[in-house]
DNA sequence: GTAATTTGACCAGT
DNA sequence: ACTGGTCAAATTAC
């Protein structure tokens, strides 16, 4: 959950080229899609706190985790929320979506409504075919025929999105060093699900990042199943990694064990009706989490040491500058957020 | 035997 | 013609 959530915080809209109207569209409708799933795991998560802290030993543990996880979330959140500031109103989205999109300044959709330009305007125009079919599609948009439905994200940890995706292509993208592989929802066939994922790896740095596009929303009930696919895991089990992305991935898990360890208590705290990963280790062993204002060392959840406590209080002070909502006593910083403030090309989304 | 991945071929859009 | 996305037969793993 801590991963996903933090994945969050850098989600972006997919489409790179920009400065279209259908592009635009897509735009919102991305960050409309993330801000609702965010806001889901956040009202799931906050909504569950008591009964875990009640039944989950040792209680200081579950407290750190549900903490940090909600913490991320509301950065999230409030990094998106002054991201799109010019985002248009969210139609069904709960209250936790209300309550963080309406906080601050709310502005109008800033792409033009399809009146803008007038028919006549367009007859005669040189364009005017290209027009008509983007007009054309901006009435299967607001049918619901053709619902703009692409949106992406960078990340390090691409596979851990809690759904079940089946590989069915690669391929070698002009201008980039690495291959892309496109992924399906594993339950396609059996519920007609049409969700689609990209999976893009951007650079060699450690840990590698990867934009990750997905297109059209799940309908299948697969979500949260599980946080690494059956077939990743097992592939990893074999040590079967010569393609590019799969190398990756176990470097990131051989790195970063505890990032897989993580994840699977992410799953339980997540209510996941299939837990695939009882054989890790007891989390009393593992080093996950230290927050807390007394150590002069802090770590991820990853187990990296990534700073001194005065690193920590600029990057508070950063997120505060970026808007983000710091009202939780139990700080601590996570690789996502860091790579975030990190990435450089994050405008560019 | 079944299910998933790999990879060259095919197709549509530009 | 080129490129990205998908298909499907072959291959691999369990």
């Amino acid at each position: 959950m801590v991963a996903a959530a933090a994945e969050n915080s850098v989600c972006v809209a997919a489409a790179a080229g920009g400065g279209d109207d259908d592009e635009q569209l897509q735009s919102a409708a991305a960050d409309e899609g993330a801000v609702r799933e965010v806001a889901q795991a956040y009202e799931l998560i906050k909504t569950h706190q008591p009964l875990l802290l009640l039944l989950q030993q040792p209680q200081q543990l579950a407290h750190s985790l549900l903490s940090q996880a909600l913490r991320a979330l509301n950065v999230a959140l409030s990094v998106m929320k002054l991201h799109r500031p010019q985002q248009p109103p969210l139609p069904a989205a709960g209250a936790a979506v209300a309550a963080a999109v309406n906080n601050g300044t709310k502005a109008e959709p800033s792409h033009p409504s399809p009146s803008a330009s007038s028919p006549a305007a367009d007859l005669g125009d040189k364009h005017s075919g290209i027009k008509a079919r983007r007009a054309a599609k901006r009435r299967r948009i607001n049918n619901g025929e053709d619902r703009p439905s692409s949106w992406g994200h960078l990340t390090a940890v691409p596979y851990e999105d809690g759904y079940q995706w089946r590989k069915y292509g690669q391929k070698k993208i002009q201008g980039t060093s690495f291959t892309r592989s496109y992924f399906r929802c594993t339950y396609r066939d059996d519920n007609g699900c049409q969700a689609t994922k990209q999976i893009q790896q951007k650079d060699g740095s450690d840990p590698p990042m990867f934009q990750v596009t997905y297109t059209k929303e799940h309908t299948c009930n697969s979500a949260a199943a599980n946080v690494v696919p059956n077939n990743a895991r097992r592939r990893l089990d074999n040590g079967d990694h010569d393609d590019a992305i799969w190398s990756s991935k176990m470097m990131v898990i051989k790195q970063e064990p505890q990032a897989d360890q993580l994840a699977t208590v992410s799953n339980v705290l997540d209510e996941t009706p299939l837990h695939v990963c009882q054989d890790v280790p007891a989390l009393g062993s593992k080093n996950i989490l230290c927050t807390g204002t007394d150590n002069t060392s802090v770590s991820d959840e990853f187990g990296h040491q990534i700073g001194q406590q005065a690193e920590m209080v600029v990057l508070e002070e950063e997120l505060v500058e970026l808007g983000a909502d710091l009202d939780y006593p139990c700080f601590s910083d996570d690789l996502y957020l860091d790579l975030f403030l990190q990435d450089e090309n994050f405008d560019h989304y």
